[in-house]
DNA sequence: TGATAATTTGACCGGTTGGTAAACATTACA
DNA sequence: TGTAATGTTTACCAACCGGTCAAATTATCA
């Protein structure tokens, strides 16, 4: 008898190793386009190209799906704050933080979106984990921003409100991808408007921050 | 026999105004944390406190109802955007857009939410709108920022961008509250954060745009 | 190979959902 | 007041949706 994987012993094969891989990049593509609710087992089933019986097979519920894939994600979706480095340079930082955010939004818009998804349904699933792990992490590198401001290294500024801004806007263009493209047109359709973004957010940040421009 | 609103010859009784009012407050509370396909005709019907029967006989479909409510929305979501005034003084101009931005956030996170649910699933329902009177007015304003840049009066930056920016980061502290609060945790859990918010984005744009010492 | 476990599927089920039919109640007004 | 238009409700339906079941198919390996 078949037993689901939750039940399994141990070991994965390499064929639930691949239908796996397979369900989650699908539902993936399904519920960053129409949220959890939107989103239908059925659908799913279809862009995995494979029945729905076989992938409730692998993942009980439309709910399970959902969870790991959130996990998942919302780790990846912290690596780049995770490498901002204390000992570094606030000015690359700064500016490194920020290409790494604008990158993941450009190369990875489902995944961002998924993420925007849950928020702005009050992420009824993750709460703890934006409680626990994230507010840890964020705590931790507003403390070094708050050290180089003491330092004079940068602009004296609140920590936790430009790190969201820095999130706001790089997530922007990832979230918000078809209000971007209907306001630019046609002509900056292309990847360059990724390009135009930088440019304007280092400049923004790093003239933002700088001490030499900051009043009293 | 009773004809659907749609088919009404013209006049508006003061019951349908009211019904109206009363059925779009209770779409707007309901789509607005559920999105669209999340939301049921069933909750807006109990939160609107009338049968369901009797709410589409006001508004045929769920559909009809999220329409006219979208399109409200995006009105007056644009109005701060039509108050700036190109006569006006940079400086106060894009301060007081700020400001009324993200008093918006803080007095109509639901509105803001339903915008962003929209855009999120790809807008299907205003794609029309945001290419047409959204797009127009946005090119109107950035020629506007960008007469000012060469007039010498804030730094030289990509206007399009900068209206990006303006934009998701106000609106972030009503589409991500559940994350901001999270982070900020308990003691900053008042309405304080606004304040905040406000002092940094000040700083940020207005020393980011090089015109914090710009005489009035 | 054969037997056992893992995988896959068509048929199906109960609950939910958007929407309808038609009878009933209320209001507007001649 | 009478009556026609407007407003409201109960009962209901067909489609959809998440999930189950049992039977069939395929992979694993002694």
């Amino acid at each position: 008898m078949a037993l689901p994987r939750a039940a399994r012993t141990q070991r994965r094969t390499r064929i639930q190793e691949a239908k796996e891989e397979q369900i989650l990049e699908a539902a993936l593509e399904v519920f960053s386009l129409h949220g959890f609710r939107g989103a239908t087992v059925d659908q799913i089933a279809e862009v995995a190209g494979m029945s729905k019986p076989n992938l409730l097979y692998y993942f009980r519920t439309k709910e399970a799906m959902h969870r790991a894939l959130i996990t998942r994600v919302l780790d990846t979706w912290l690596d780049p704050l995770r490498e901002f480095d204390a000992e570094g340079n606030p000015v690359s930082e700064i500016r490194s933080y920020i290409r790494r955010k604008l990158e993941m939004a450009r190369d990875f818009p489902r995944e961002s979106r998924l993420f925007a998804n849950e928020i702005l349904q009050g992420a009824p699933n993750i709460e703890d984990e934006l409680k626990g792990p994230l507010k840890s992490l964020v705590d931790e590198k507003a403390e070094v921003i708050r050290t180089w401001a003491k330092a004079g290294k940068i602009a004296r500024c609140d920590p936790y409100h430009l790190i969201f801004s820095i999130w706001s806007t790089t997530q922007h263009y990832a979230d918000f991808d078809v209000q971007v493209r209907a306001v630019l047109g046609q002509n900056q359709a292309g990847e360059g408007r990724f390009e135009d973004a930088a440019r304007f957010l280092e400049q923004l940040f790093l003239t933002g921050l700088n001490i030499s421009e900051q009043p009293a």
